[in-house]
DNA sequence: GGATATCGCAACTCGAAGTTGCGATAGATT
DNA sequence: AATCTATCGCAACTTCGAGTTGCGATATCC
């Protein structure tokens, strides 16, 4: 009796489905969003049944949160170009680019237009955004250490500015969004950081007199 | 023959049964959410049988826009206190304010996270944002002809980036608002004001030499 | 080539959207 | 106050998508 191995003889047509449902959830997400996006509808664009698609989800969320989770888990490059400036632009020019894309755009309106009701949803993107926003700290904290910016300055709250226009730009107003809005982004957070804006008002005083 | 007015004789019960289910759709948003949104609850709560709310709107989304444009529909004072400082730091006071009651974030929630696929509703929210923007703008200009900012400044520009801050923290990262928030957005606004930040570069220059 | 986990399929329940016809009610007019 | 009529309540209906179940077909791993 060689009862061995309890688990898994034909695990390799769970992984085709699985990547051919997230390809065709994106795809149902860009045609039709959030709200219209149905589960036969995914199912029948990924060339499979209603019921394998729930076999492997619990429901219509867990899908949109696990095909969401997935597309975002890409790592945006951190520049370095020598200063801040540059540096600023090419994280600004970098957000635009992720979110003008179909997909982009639909994954944006997934994440914090379509399903901020489900809280898992509205946490994966907080999370997203938290994590981009955390790993590109260094850009300020080095910027900090060539004399750039002023010392004390608080990389998150120069960042969400940067961010802010942006997502304001995206979200709300529903302008275009350019090279020429991530620049004035840059232009806008950077000036603000170089008066000190980023500066908490009320610590120690670096230099009282 | 007194056949006379062809409209309307009992038009006074109209209105109450207008108002009874607006008021239900806003409480029914505060509660459940617009996905979970039900014509059927909304009806209840408004003491109203369905069919009378289908007879007055043509589906849940209109009635949504109708419920969420009355209660738009009230203008925020512009203030003028003398000097910009005070003035942004009011206008961001008041904006963190409208949106920190219950209602005003399930008022949000449904605008710009929820009903985004709605081109109409999406286009209200656009246009309640520009319209109270473009109210704001002599905010600017008078503290332009007052000398406290540069010639030039794009009153538009300052604006969206003065609210920008608070919508990135009530749609996206989900951070806490409070006049904390608002002082740091008008702290920031103003601050790259003052550098020139919303002056566009390249128009004829206003001093050559 | 055989064992078995996975998938396809059909048929089902359930809840909410939206519709229809008729009878009841409440408001304006005289 | 009586009456006319628009509006509302009510019940019954269709449609559609979410989510479930049991069984037979199939692809994968050994």
């Amino acid at each position: 009796m060689e009862a061995s191995r309890p688990t898994a003889r034909p695990v390799g047509r769970g992984v085709k489905v699985r990547e051919a449902v997230h390809a065709a959830t994106l795809a149902e997400l860009v045609e039709k969003g959030y709200a219209a996006l149905t589960v036969e509808g995914v199912a029948q664009r990924a060339g499979v049944h209603k019921t394998t698609v729930y076999r492997r989800w619990k429901d219509r969320e867990s899908l949109l949160v696990d095909a969401l989770a997935e597309h975002m888990a890409v790592d945006v490059p951190v520049p370095d170009t020598g200063t801040v400036e540059d540096d600023l632009r090419a994280l600004a020019r970098s957000l635009v680019q992720s979110y003008t894309s179909p997909t982009g755009r639909a994954v944006l309106a997934a994440m914090f237009t379509g399903a901020a009701r489900l809280p898992e949803i509205a946490a994966a993107g907080g999370h997203v955004f938290r994590d981009r926003l955390t790993r590109a700290e260094p850009v300020v904290t080095r910027a900090v250490e060539r004399g750039e910016l002023p010392v004390g300055t608080d990389p998150a709250e120069l960042l969400k500015t940067l961010a802010a226009p942006i997502y304001l730009s995206l979200l709300v107003t529903g302008d275009p969004v350019d090279e020429a809005t991530a620049d004035q982004a840059a232009r806008v957070a950077l000036a603000a950081s170089l008066a000190g804006a980023f500066v908490p008002p009320d610590v120690a005083g670096p230099a009282p007199g």
